[in-house]
DNA sequence: TGTACATCAGTGAACGCGCGTTCACTGATGTAC
DNA sequence: TGTACATCAGTGAACGCGCGTTCACTGATGTAC
């Protein structure tokens, strides 16, 4: 029952958008009666956090099936595909990409258990450059002027993560990530209506450019 | 009246959200009944139609007064300093940014009288390669693998820009573009929590990169 | 095998709330003769 | 200079709506003796 609510929610959700998510509509749909949806979500927000984790995975499974699937390929190429596979969620779960990359829904804060589920896709980019500099393809990344704030941010982070990766390409790959999801968000809200009309081509064209700047192999 | 409406509405807008932004409460807040808003304003979209071109504007304005203030600096100076604008105003209007660049809000279809302010910004951007390009400050873009589909694209807008440079420049002018704004989301959606802390920083770095690759002079 | 009881999914009614929009209206201000 | 009239900003009440959440409850199912 409550997979049969998270189902009822989540479409809800891809036709209507984040934020006009409501409790009394999914109950409606399912012929129950409003309060019967607390027995399985403490209230509102649990029902939205629950769809957040859930979207943040199946988008994580996307990117990390690419990422296996393109093992024997070139690590450019491997940036493609899970970029791709990103993409490719994204615009078949435009309102949910919405949730997770959008606007943040006013009132609700985002509580801890969304973090770790919402860092695999992010991982799965990283594992590509990590892989690519364990093989021995990973060279040099395109110049940047790095000031010492950020190299310091890189290398905290790199630490974290437990990598060994020259800080240009950290800082490449920070880059290559923000422009990934900003043309995915460009392209979702249409804010790239007139610009391009290809979308696909010029998105794999730009992931493909960025994985060329982090220093990966064709 | 009119402007005192808008400007309520625009601290309303500051202090909630968009998709919040109640004509009631603005209503309220000038103490005035709520049908007296509709002397205005037709309805409730063509208040978010005034506030998102308002917003548009003063966007527009800053980035166009970073342009002229720049117009002695290098071109890649000029590029990051233009960014810089766009992210100060962003950080200072969060929500007015929200509005403009976040998550359509549901059930509101952007008129047109909001492309023509909407395209301010970025034209304030292809501003400076254009200047650069006419005074001869432009080098050679990065490599990149651009498909013969998005080619013709980058040449059908250069020719409703009126600029004639190199496909390359227009493409990775783009990129920089998406780049910019998906780190500017990521910082104020706060998806970079925990891996990017002096955001200004971080920013201008990432500009300066990004422009180094249009091919921008330092 | 049969009865008493506990569990628990779902009900039904109500709470108080805010919303956008309509409509006929009041009453002050300004204009014309 | 004074009166009649038009304009128009803002009023007040009402419409129908959907929302999240609470609470005491029913009634079927399963368990223990």
């Amino acid at each position: 029952m409550q997979a049969q609510i998270l189902a009822t929610a989540r479409r809800h959700l891809a036709e209507h958008g984040p934020g006009e998510l409501s409790l009394r509509a999914v109950a409606r749909e399912l012929e129950l009666v409003p309060s019967a949806v607390y027995r399985y979500f403490e209230n509102h927000d649990a029902l939205l956090t629950a769809l957040i984790v859930e979207a943040y995975d199946t988008l994580g499974d996307e990117a990390e099936a690419a990422l296996a699937a393109s093992s024997r390929k070139a690590p450019a190429a491997r940036w493609v595909a899970v970029a791709k596979a990103i993409r490719s969620w994204a615009v078949e779960h435009p309102h949910e990409y919405a949730l997770l990359y959008g606007t943040p829904v006013p009132g609700y804060a985002a509580p801890d258990d969304t973090v770790v589920p919402g860092t695999r896709v992010s991982l799965a980019l990283v594992q590509v450059v990590a892989d690519a500099h364990a093989d021995g393809l990973l060279g040099d990344a395109a110049g940047a002027s790095i000031s010492a704030s950020s190299r310091r941010e890189m290398t905290k982070l790199l630490d974290r993560l437990g990598l060994e990766l020259p800080v240009e390409v950290a800082f490449h790959t920070i880059v290559a990530w923000t422009q990934l999801f900003g043309l995915l968000s460009f392209e979702l809200f249409s804010q790239t209506r007139g610009l391009v009309e290809h979308h696909e081509r010029f998105f794999a064209d730009t992931a493909g450019t960025m994985a060329r700047q982090i220093g990966l192999a064709d």
